[in-house]
DNA sequence: TTTTGTCATAGATAATATCTATGGTAAGTG
DNA sequence: CACTTACCATAGATATTATCTATGACAAAA
């Protein structure tokens, strides 16, 4: 098995045509022809169907594919990181929960980094593909928190996937509501305080869709549950509707505007919120800017509290 | 790039040393030579640093490795999958949350399949690598719920994981708890009555420590926490203790001793159970065998309800 | 029947991987 | 201080592999 061969099947494949897959890899259709025979010999497997009107994917092939397109997709990987370089193009991949801390140290290190060629991916998403984009290096570093729940569950998928948790600082839960919401009167809020107002979540498995609201607010707590997808969406919401979410309140006037305000929650527990690394890989320069500046801007939000 | 040299980075950094990893690759120590030089020339980096003591990683290469690996695992889940067969040795993955009708089947599957090389695994696991496993090929079928709380979150994953979900059945929550517990005396339980028990969960964070125990028991309604990994230590901890955990009720008396059963717990949810597949790879003789097995012995589950 | 479009095969040729032999260098050794 | 040893690097020869061109076989369309 060679890189050559998986990438020669995989064109094959989405040609659905030797002849035309061969003008796209810029080769003769007969070294095609050799090269996937020989890569079905050594397996003992048939990938394609050959017919004079063509080629036709089997359902071995259909499997076999699957696999090599994993293995593609991670030589893409170092393609990317290690010719990318060549072609001038700064990247950088962030996986992270939705925190505004996040996006503005996001926005602040593309401002620093004043590269004029760019591809910067900010990834809000949820804790199971933070920790696996990280794992499989397709980000350089996530953002998530802990608490005492799902502290030994996440520890243990970070120890199993050789990735490392540093912490940035502890919040007390907080509730987000509208400006005009009737909670904002209040100093701070329990959990009987919300029931009657709608709760907002991220569907796609943030903090508080994940862990850490399923933990504090349990189905009896909650009868009018919103879930979405998108922070600016949930914000309209908030304001629109008197709804609430918890989160860390780490909250940003710039980013989240005036028109949102954070509330202390009085509840028993904490958001320990910091990044993961994978284990073996050095951070690169741009990583270890990007982490001066998450210290840098969590630090100050420290002193909010 | 070609896998070959992936490889033998990686072989050498593990020897520490080109001569002595030449000698385990069966080359000369100078193509061994060669071969890095270039793949280092093709991407201008340098991985190792030489000297006549030896050769030194560095942390360029060190980050190098990590993707190299990544490849390379990739590739070995290939010679595995198509070479294995070359041994005759006869393979199988599941990934599982902790369900004893899917040990059932996985032991029933292991009888029938009659093979006498082989190599089983059955993982149980928590929901993250039950997804990660068979999204990434590492197992053939993997095995999970869902409930109206994390049904939109897990199908927003599987689907961006190219994942199919088939259900196998839909169970009602019930409780677990020892033959002698003060609780066996009670028909049906309520989440009142379970209050001064201890809860018993997977640490690994199977169906109830990840979503579902969150969902309907949430910090207020529980003071005492046990958590665990094995199945055998939670229904010890069961006995000794006192203890509940809830599950989706489908219990084999042969497989979980006459010392636990399961009462109905009245709550307004449900729980569905069903398997998940790589939705580009069609399911090998051995898997659809497996599902098969699902399907009877979980079609006879539900008539115990 | 002819043309066209498909994949397969054969033999020549170019590219490349690997080999053997040798060189350079520094550390250990009598 | 020579001498040996244990490294990695380089050069040139050789074997292997990849790719090419040319051609064949086959079936569907014209």
């Amino acid at each position: 098995m060679t890189l050559k061969q998986l990438q020669y099947i995989v064109t094959v494949a989405e040609e659905g045509n030797i002849t035309n897959a061969a003008k796209k890899l810029f080769i003769a259709q007969p070294s095609l022809t050799t090269a996937i025979r020989e890569l079905e010999a050594e397996y003992g497997i048939t990938v394609f169907m050959r017919s004079n009107k063509g080629i036709k994917l089997t359902s071995e092939g259909e499997e076999f594919l699957g696999y090599a397109r994993q293995v593609l997709d991670q030589t893409k990987l170092i393609e990317e990181r290690y010719t990318g370089k060549g072609t001038g193009k700064l990247k950088f991949f962030v996986s992270a929960q939705h925190y505004s801390f996040a996006v503005e140290a996001f926005v602040e290190l593309l401002k620093q980094s004043g590269a004029d060629k760019y591809e910067f991916h900010m990834r809000e998403t949820q804790t199971f593909n933070i920790i696996d984009d990280v794992a499989h290096l397709r980000s350089e570093i996530g953002i998530l928190y802990l608490n005492k729940f799902n502290e030994e569950v996440i520890r243990k998928t970070l120890r199993d996937n050789n990735l490392s948790f540093t912490p940035l600082f502890t919040a007390k839960p907080h509730v987000f509501i509208g400006k005009n919401s009737p909670l904002a009167k209040k100093r701070s809020l329990t959990l009987e305080d919300l029931k009657p107002y709608p709760r907002l979540s991220y569907e796609q498995g943030s903090h508080n869709s994940f862990y850490f609201a399923e933990e504090i607010l349990s189905t009896v707590d909650c009868d009018k549950e919103l879930i979405v997808l998108d922070r600016a969406t949930l914000f309209n919401m908030l304001i629109g509707l008197n709804g609430y979410t918890i989160c860390s309140g780490v909250i940003n006037e710039e980013l989240n505007g005036p028109n949102i305000i954070a509330k202390k929650l009085n509840v028993d527990d904490y958001m320990e919120i910091g990044y993961i690394l994978p284990g073996s890989i050095h951070p690169s320069p741009l990583t270890s800017e990007f982490i001066g500046i998450l210290e840098r801007l969590t630090g100050r939000s420290k002193q909010h509290h």
